[in-house]
RNA sequence: GGGCGGUUAGCUCAGUUGGUUAGAGCGCCACGUUGACAUCGUGGAGGUCGUUGGUUCGAAUCCAAUAUCGCCCA
């Protein structure tokens, strides 16, 4: 042999800059992430929830994706062929929209210049740019994916899945074509998703109209009030609502205020009194005569629509608040989400005014071609003309904005391919239900459940270009003998009779009957001929299309091709290899606010495509909040870049941080700091330096840029990242567990490999083994239960406090004995070998550097079995546990030593005795105890420079001495030259009140016939016991307390 | 409005089935560089466990109400 270190060349620290690369890149050449279809073991699979390409990957992505490495790494080492499947979303809307926008900026266009096949061609190559970007930070962060195989939602073996998937669902008629209120940005001329929805409180008015009653009758109103903040709107209503138990939902109302009024402040009290007295008002004013509009309700009476000289209904509803206004609400079902929801409870017509620009359609009469603004002005003006305008009241209003073009959204009727949801989601939840898909935590099941349940349609249409094209022809029949015709022909056709095509038929008196709408300009038509068209094939679509049907414009939701990502990443629909060996995958990470968008939609489409649930078992991570408890994001200032993290602590401290820090609840905190790229001081974000394009450093006064900078003196400043401290934690164990390796490295000069032998063991061998044994089995078992956090702490611990600080520190002297050495180098280099395994999972980069360093001087480990060390790390087998280690009479004893250790360690040091000081000690304690310490001496005296001059029972305290009392030990230190005995009365004192303290608590708990009579008697036992432990104690400190006066 | 979760030391979090004196890391204070590590070592100070009520011999822990923050759904 003769190799060796020397501390030359190890330097103290990890170059993670210079090792990342060089470790990852060997991985991946040596093939070890690829997962193998042929392999005969047993597998592990697991897909990635594909990151967007819309941008960079955040903090939460890297949280996600070092939990599934973590997964990945370790199931690799328990001998699973593991595939950790890559990939990336094409995620519709987001992307199309990011792109969109970069047009409008740099070029000032719109898609509409650019058309579909050219916007489409822009989006791939933004695609191709971030796709790239996402997989370098991914790799970066260390993630063993199998890299030969990256999927992408959009590209041509996901897409055949989507189409066969459609085509299939198409088929079995759970596909159909209705109506949807969708957010319409009539500037844009899309429909825009929810989030993409900002809330503005704008200046606006309430309008309040009346509304004639057709034909009253003797005592009933001749007009009925209604207001609203959108007055054109009204040329759409289809009805008016009224409560349909007025005088039940005043008095519910009257007995919330009365609850509230009874535990009000005074100040609140005055405004609840207000309320209350106006609801009595309301009361005997205006509920009679909602009683009476709520019989003329029940007896279909009608109103008549103003200026459209229309009968509408009056229909009895609950969205009417007989609490506010007139306590009658107008009803626009095809302008209104709430509205809708009324329409179809009560059944009514759904009256679209809009066209899709925003101007108004024929449906509005005298109206139509105006804008909204100008009709809205046009029919206040001919409803004052009419006198039919009560009152017009400013008001705030809280309005809807599309965030790309900043301007109000119309709520708006479209045409939508919807999925019924009945069988498929009574699948999912049944997979959920009887656990072939367990969800952890728990919690999340009901949530899942719920959603499920409502078995609510899922519109799939995206009025987009970016996406999967819907793969149906549709053609319009003016009458019956057009349909006739066309069907006949269908019959015979041949891709229709070899499955490869498939129609359906839509009779538009039909559609009405369920959701009667009354449209646009369309043509009225008879029926429509929906055709599906299984594969991409370019001849049958020609024939189609040539036969005048015409194909569907919109795309498919993002969600579609991502509900089919565990098996389309495989292969599917071809029956390929992956599928048979990896499929169903084992587990599914992801965060939780994707719970239904996204892991209930891929259940139900494994069960549907595969008959097969797509993964055991789901993780639910939790969510990464800043400082101040909200989400980090972009467009706030508050997000924490991975790549800076990884730039300043390394990838494997951000991995093991964010371990650490996911535990079973929701969310983690996580204040963050800009750094100074000047001098590196940290200064905390707040809510106001975040949103500046510079901040100035409060250390060196330099500024230096954020990410809002814009301007040219801004951009010119260096830029200061977010980073956060949390992470030092992390970053400061990878250097402590780089130097306890360092310094194994050194001392193993000369190691022979061998096996030990039971009997070899020094007494901290066999405890630091035990120890090992049982970190083996907790650290495992958490890991297989996603107990992150749990593990992580584990094994943080015993590699710092127990390996580090006891296990190191005692080998030093054996290290220097030539006939300890050799067993305490081949313990150790054993300790280390399997520390590192079990800390690769986490930190795999500095553990493969440390593993090929030890492999380089101890090739050859083992404790009773020597073998050849694998040539990475990812190769070693996972620690196996012995329990014959675990000795729980060992750890026993040796926490005694501890415990005598820092007895004088604290004496030494609240004595303020100088390190370099020898002291003496004396130990009180059985002989037992005696028997078993007094074997440590040497590590007494390396470890807190003391040595013993007398242990046993009849010990007596030296002349100047301080003491410190563990249970049965009482260790004294004699302070012959230095002792502060004011310092040492003080503090007997002060431990004697503490004692007395929890004597009278423990006595009086005694006293307590309840507690002796009920409680269980080993709990009294171990009472008494403590109660007789602690006067021993304070006769033991009364004692020292009179010795030490006796001196001043 | 419904559902879920959080509230424990200055900060970020642990705390098993209720049972001695509620823990860790960071920060703070004191002391310390003898060859693994100052990204370190040793010791110390610091908490009426959000509030109120209940169950119990005994509550951070169980129950109820309430406050507050966050997320999801409507």
């Amino acid at each position: 042999m003769g190799f060796e270190f020397s501390s030359e060349s190890l330097p103290t620290s990890f170059d993670f800059k210079e090792a990342s690369t060089r470790i990852f890149n060997s991985w991946v050449e040596a093939g070890y992430f690829h997962g193998d279809p042929d392999s005969d073991k047993p597998h592990f699979s697991i897909v990635i929830p594909p990151p967007n390409v819309t941008g960079a990957l955040h903090l939460g992505h890297a949280l996600n994706n070092t939990l599934q490495d973590v997964l990945a790494r370790m199931k690799r080492m328990q001998g699973f062929e593991t595939l950790w499947m890559p990939g990336t979303d094409h995620a519709g809307i987001a992307t199309q929209a990011v792109v969109e926008r970069r047009l409008k900026e740099e070029e000032n266009k719109t898609r509409h210049d650019l058309g579909r096949q050219a916007l489409v061609e822009r989006i791939w190559e933004w695609k191709g740019q971030y796709e790239k970007r996402i997989i370098s930070q991914l790799k970066q962060l260390g993630s063993s994916c199998d890299w030969q195989r990256t999927r992408f939602t959009l590209d041509e073996i996901c897409a055949r899945a989507v189409r066969t998937t459609f085509f299939d669902l198409f088929k079995k008629k759970y596909i159909y074509r209705g109506k949807r209120l969708v957010n319409w940005d009539t500037f844009l001329q899309t429909a825009v998703s929810d989030d993409e929805v900002f809330h503005a409180v704008v200046q606006g008015h309430f309008w309040h109209f009346r509304y004639p009653v057709v034909d009253p009758l003797q005592g009933e109103p001749t007009h009925v009030t209604v207001a609203t903040t959108r007055p054109e709107t009204m040329l759409g209503d289809t009805a008016v609502a009224v409560h349909p138990d007025p005088e039940r939902a005043l008095e519910k109302v009257r007995a919330e205020l009365e609850v509230k009024l009874l535990d009000a402040t005074a100040g609140e009290k005055e405004q609840l009194q207000n309320q209350l007295d106006a609801l009595d008002q309301r009361q005997q004013e205006i509920l009679p005569g909602l009683i009476k509009l709520r019989d003329m309700a029940l007896a279909g009476r009608k109103l008549m629509l103003p200026l459209m000289n229309r009968e509408i209904l009056l229909v009895a509803d609950e969205w009417a608040k007989p609490e506010m206004g007139s306590g009658c609400v107008k009803i626009t079902p095809a302008h209104d989400p709430n509205d809708y929801e009324v329409g179809q409870r009560c059944g009514l017509e759904k009256i679209n005014i809009l066209r899709p620009d925003g101007t108004l359609n024929a449906n509005a009469g005298d109206y139509q071609g105006l804008t909204i603004k100008e009709s809205r002005k046009r029919v206040v003006e001919d409803l004052e003309r009419l006198g039919l305008i009560e009152q017009i009241e400013d008001r705030e209003i809280d309005l809807a904005h599309s965030d790309r073009s900043k301007t109000p959204i119309e709520p708006y009727l479209a045409d939508q391919w919807f999925v019924r949801m009945q069988e498929l989601a009574q699948s999912a939840m049944d997979a959920v239900e009887d656990e072939r898909v367990q969800i952890f935590p728990e919690r999340y099941r009901k949530g899942y459940l719920d959603w499920l349940g409502e078995k609510r349609d899922w519109p799939v249409s995206r009025q987009l270009w970016w996406g999967h094209q819907i793969p149906i022809w549709s053609y319009a029949c003016q009458d019956q003998a057009d349909l006739d015709t066309r069907l006949a022909t269908l019959e015979e056709d041949v891709d229709v009779q070899t499955g490869a095509a498939a129609y359906q038929v839509e009779l538009t008196a039909e559609l009405n009957e369920q959701s009667r709408v009354v449209g646009d300009e369309a043509v009225e038509t008879f029926a429509v001929i929906h055709i599906c068209i299984n594969d991409e094939n370019g001849d049958v679509e020609k024939r189609f299309a040539a036969a005048g049907f015409v194909r569907e414009d919109d795309v498919l939701d993002t969600w579609f091709s991502s509900a089919l990502w565990p098996h389309s990443t495989l292969g599917w629909p071809e029956q390929t290899s992956e599928l048979a060996k990896f499929y169903p995958t084992s587990t599914l990470i992801t965060s939780r606010d994707i719970i239904t968008l996204w892991v209930a939609r891929m259940v139900l489409m494994g069960m549907n495509n595969m008959g097969e649930v797509p993964f055991h078992e789901v993780f639910i991570h939790p969510k990464i909040l800043d400082g101040y408890g909200e989400t980090m994001s972009k467009s706030k200032g508050n997000g924490v870049d991975p790549l800076d993290v990884i730039d300043k602590f390394g990838p494997d401290a951000l991995r093991f941080g964010l371990a650490y820090l996911t535990t079973e609840t929701q969310d983690v905190r996580m204040p963050v700091q800009f750094e100074c790229p000047h001098c590196g001081t940290l200064m905390d974000q707040t809510k106001k330096n975040r949103e500046l394009p510079r901040v100035t450093c409060k250390q060196c006064g330099e500024a230096f840029r954020t990410q809002w900078a814009r301007k040219e003196e801004d951009l010119a400043l260096p830029s200061g990242p977010v980073v956060s401290e949390r992470f030092e934690v992390a970053r400061n164990f990878c250097t402590k567990l780089w130097n306890a390796s360092r310094f194994t490295l050194l001392n193993l000069s000369g190691y022979e490999p061998a096996p030990v032998s039971d009997d070899q063991l020094a007494f901290e061998d066999r405890w630091l083994l035990s120890r090992l044994s049982s970190v083996t089995i907790e650290v495992t078992d958490k890991l297989e239960h996603y107990g992150y956090a749990d593990a992580a702490r584990a094994i943080y611990d015993f590699a710092w406090d127990e390996f580090c600080s006891f296990y190191i520190e005692m080998t030093k002297s054996r290290m220097q004995d030539a006939e300890a050495k050799p067993i305490a180098q081949r313990v150790t280099a054993f300790a280390l070998d399997q520390l590192l395994r079990l800390l690769h999972p986490m930190i795999p980069f500095i553990t493969e550097e440390v593993w090929g360093l030890l492999s380089q001087i101890a090739p050859q480990r083992g404790l009773t079995e020597i073998s050849d060390a694998t040539e990475s790390i990812m190769l070693a087998t996972w620690p196996e546990v012995n329990r014959q280690h675990i000795d729980s009479v060992i750890e026993h004893q040796f926490s005694l030593f501890q415990d005598v250790l820092r007895a004088i360690r604290e004496i030494r040091s609240r004595q303020n005795i100088a390190p370099k000081q020898e002291v003496e000690f004396s130990v009180a304690c059985s002989d037992e105890i005696v028997e078993l310490l007094k074997p440590m001496d040497g590590y007494f005296q390396s470890m807190a420079n003391a040595h013993s001059v007398a242990w046993g029972k009849n010990v007596q305290p030296p002349v100047n001495s301080a003491n410190v009392r563990v249970d049965e030990i009482e260790v004294f230190v004699d302070l012959k030259n230095f002792i502060d005995v004011e310092a040492e009365i003080e503090r007997n004192e002060k431990l004697l009140q503490k004692l007395q303290g929890q004597i009278q608590g423990k006595q009086k708990k005694l006293a307590n016939e309840n507690f002796v009579a009920r409680a269980p008697e080993e709990v009294v036992q171990r009472e008494r016991e403590g109660l007789m432990k602690l006067e021993e104690e304070v006769s033991s400190v009364a004692k020292s307390l009179e010795t030490l006066r006796s001196q001043t």
